[in-house]
DNA sequence: AGCACGCCGACT
DNA sequence: GTCGGCGTGCTC
């Protein structure tokens, strides 16, 4: 080689390898800059990973790369190795990975650095006679004297000052008297300055004061869980320690699960920092995404507030890692690369040498075990901060009480004397639509999806049956297609619950919160709005509302139904409804009032219920721990799981059969192989599903079968019939 | 993934 | 006789 220099590029597709090409002599491609390549038949962008000496592959084979897209590296070396231990972590290609760390307009090659174009004065502009011109070509005129009362302005100005001034300036640079040009916008600095008055905090206690020094005593690396119930103040420690780390002149990324769900965070954080956060999210345009991870990246924003997808985003000095509800799975993404953004982080913070702070008031057993054992630090906030005090928890037995349209009669006596006492009351179910199926009152038939084993969910409002797996629609069927016989709806969702509650409350204000009645933009806030101003008596929603809000009249939450959660097949199922329970119940009583939460169940007996009510979340977290040691369930194991889905059930289970066979045959020992089984709802849009799970005490045999497997299987003949997956850390079991 | 090559069915 | 179905192979 020439220069005996190789660019190893990482291409967006599903290869786990990287691609070896020959740089353009005179440009550079440093590592972290994207290129565009020849490949295969087409051109592609990719990035530069790392540079090399040789290349396994025959020098004839070498292309040249097309073009160097970014003059300066988009990702420094850290960062880097973030995408990279991503893909090795996940086993997933790191193509894809790289492609996932960029917003949508990187990927597709656009430029990084947005310019700005500006028209400016030329020393004949400046002495040419305007009223000359201004005879023949007025529009000329009056833009060549806006040019020169600000000698340099952008088109932007322009735009403003003059309409369709962009036909005068044809005659103006043909004339030579003003000239065009374009500048970089890359370190320009965004304005970082809310425009409030910095708030001055409350004087913290006991605890605070404890848990921040704690934290604060680490230097360099460390996890801390917050472990605060709600009410407790864990903002008030993420903002000291955010506060003290803006100060010093470093950035803070804050992980959230839902950006949509944290308005209130956001505007603390705006009110109590004295600047405006910079959003990372994927409800914003291409543009808006790229402006802020731009800024993010040159340093300029200093408070970054991003949901998953933000923990690659590069900063130039990270100070500070905060990731708010950790145990919430949308911290997991569930399709594609399945990373764990709160894992991921513990990985940078470590590679980065900043501080890692995890807050929840139910924390994940996972997080709970590595405080246990040591590798994560844990500050506990066991008291509500101020005058709250926590919410009073009680069950309703369904099998000793009527229940009038899913509401039993104790829970109807409570919300009449909470909305009369001037209270708020949450009703909590989750599921939304009508009701969860249609049943022929003749022949017993259900309503089913054609493409999913799934029932049709009933959907008043629109008169439509809806699945839920698969997104398909169809009008409802008033009459059973065999036996002619009336069609009724069957069970509880949400809809029916509003109804319900408006026909026993009539003349109340009732707002429904769920996926379906916020769909509109906008609405969703207005809802929030109202609720928050105390004008909603009752609030009728799905797991939506559970999260983030304080609506600080609510006296009373309401759980229709958590039986599903008690006989969960996953064993998680326990983990999560106490997660659940525990942070709706947390929405009740924030203020000067006591709370009190009503749980219905049709099981009263159930061991999770002593558990729950004698030691809380807590005695729920400590009894589902020691199950999974002694089953050797994770904490206490590492998981994995490869997926399959094929049109043709028997494609999916040949292909994990070959799974098996070829992991068995590895000679990597201590990891468990169960299956191939077929999903509990084996079919779903078209497809049936099937999945092998891997189980192994020690994270390094796993992660070697793994790897080793995941070569062996993409070039099997059996692969190319189904589409697979590795999930590692899988949170859903099916 | 995306694209081309390649070998067998119903149609202008 | 062809247009096009998707099985197979490959991408530095």
């Amino acid at each position: 080689m020439k220069d005996g220099k190789i660019l190893r590029v990482a291409i967006n597709a599903p290869l786990s390898r990287l691609f070896d090409y020959l740089p353009i002599p005179g440009q550079d491609a440093l590592p972290g800059c994207r290129v565009r390549v020849p490949f295969g038949r087409r051109t592609q962008t990719g990035l530069v990973m790392e540079t090399a000496t040789e290349s396994d592959v025959p020098v004839e084979k070498l292309k040249s790369i097309a073009a160097v897209l970014d003059d300066k590296p988009l990702f420094g070396e850290r960062d880097l190795w973030l995408i990279r231990f991503t893909s090795d972590y996940y086993h997933h290609p790191v193509g894809e990975v790289a492609a996932a760390a960029m917003p949508a307009l990187l990927r597709q090659g656009k430029p990084a650095t947005s310019t700005t174009r500006y028209l400016s004065l030329k020393p004949a502009g400046a002495d040419a006679d305007i009223d000359a011109i201004g005879k023949r070509a007025p529009r000329q005129a009056e833009l060549l004297n806006l040019v020169r009362d600000a000698d340099t302005i952008s088109f932007t100005e322009l735009d403003q000052s003059m309409p369709l001034w962009r036909r005068a300036k044809k005659g103006l640079l043909d004339k030579s008297l003003v000239e065009e040009f374009e500048a970089s916008d890359d370190e320009s600095v965004v304005d970082n300055l809310a425009n409030v008055e910095q708030e001055r905090g409350p004087t913290l206690n006991a605890d605070q004061k404890s848990a921040l020094d704690a934290i604060r005593e680490r230097k360099g690396f460390s996890v801390n869980l917050v472990d605060g119930v709600t009410g407790s103040g864990k903002t008030e420690v993420y903002l000291r320690l955010i506060d003290a780390e803006l100060a010093a002149g470093r950035q803070v990324l804050v992980l959230v699960p839902e950006i949509g769900l944290t308005p209130q965070l956001v505007s603390r954080f705006r009110q109590r920092l004295g600047l405006e956060p910079v959003l990372l999210h994927s409800g914003l345009t291409d543009t808006a995404r790229l402006q802020a991870w731009r800024s993010a990246r040159n340093g300029s924003a200093r408070l970054i507030v991003g949901t998953r997808s933000a923990i690659f985003v590069p900063m130039k000095n990270a100070g500070l890692i905060v990731v708010d509800e950790e145990h919430d799975s949308s911290l997991k993404q569930q399709e594609g690369l399945r990373y764990s953004a709160r894992d991921l982080a513990v990985a940078r913070g470590k590679k980065l040498d900043v501080p890692v702070v995890l807050g929840s008031a139910t924390p994940s057993l996972d997080t709970l075990q590595r405080c246990r054992d040591g590798a994560y630090h844990v500050v506990n906030l066991p008291t509500r901060a101020g005058k709250a005090v926590p919410p009073l928890m009680r069950l309703v037995d369904l099998t000793k009480y009527d229940a009038y349209e899913g509401l039993s009669e104790p829970v109807i006596t409570a919300i009449e004397k909470n909305i009369s006492a001037g209270g708020q009351v949450l009703v909590f179910l989750n599921r939304r639509g009508f009701a969860p199926t249609l049943i022929c009152s003749g022949c017993g038939k259900v309503a089913e999806c054609t493409r999913c084993d799934s029932r049709m969910t009933v959907h008043a409002g629109s008169s439509m049956l809806k699945c839920h797996h698969c997104g398909a629609q169809r009008s409802i069927e008033s009459e059973c297609a065999d036996c002619g016989a009336v069609c009724r709806p069957l069970g509880h969702g949400t809809e029916r619950l509003e109804d319900a509650l408006r026909s026993r409350f009539p003349g109340e204000e009732i707002s429904r919160i769920d996926s379906d009645s916020t769909r509109l933009k906008g609405t969703m806030s207005r809802a929030l709005a109202m609720a928050t101003a105390g004008d909603t008596r009752i609030l009728v929603g799905t797991q939506m509302l559970s999260k983030g809000h304080h609506f600080p009249n609510l006296t009373l939450v309401v759980v229709i139904n958590a039986d599903q959660g008690l006989f969960s097949t996953d064993f998680r199922g326990g983990e999560r409804l106490a997660q659940s329970l525990v942070q709706v119940a947390g929405r009740a009583g924030r203020e000067r009032r006591q709370g009190e939460v009503i749980v219905q169940t049709a099981f009263p007996a159930h061991p999770f219920w002593d558990e729950l009510f004698s030691g809380g979340y807590q005695g729920v977290a400590e009894s589902a721990l020691a199950e999974r040691e002694s089953a050797l369930w994770p904490p206490f194991s590492r998981l994995a799981l490869i997926r399959a889905a094929a049109t043709s059930r028997s494609d999916a289970h040949r292909f994990l059969d070959t799974a098996r066979r070829l992991a068995e045959g590895s000679g990597i020992e201590g990891v468990r192989v169960l299956g191939p089984v077929s999903a509990p709802m084996e079919r779903k849009a078209g497809r049936y599903r099937a999945q092998l799970l891997f189980q192994s005490r020690d994270r390094a045999n796993l992660h070697q079968l793994l790897g080793w497997l995941r070569t062996a299987l993409e070039s099997s003949a059996e692969a190319r019939r189904v589409r697979w997956s590795i999930d590692v850390d899988p949170i859903e079991l099916f």
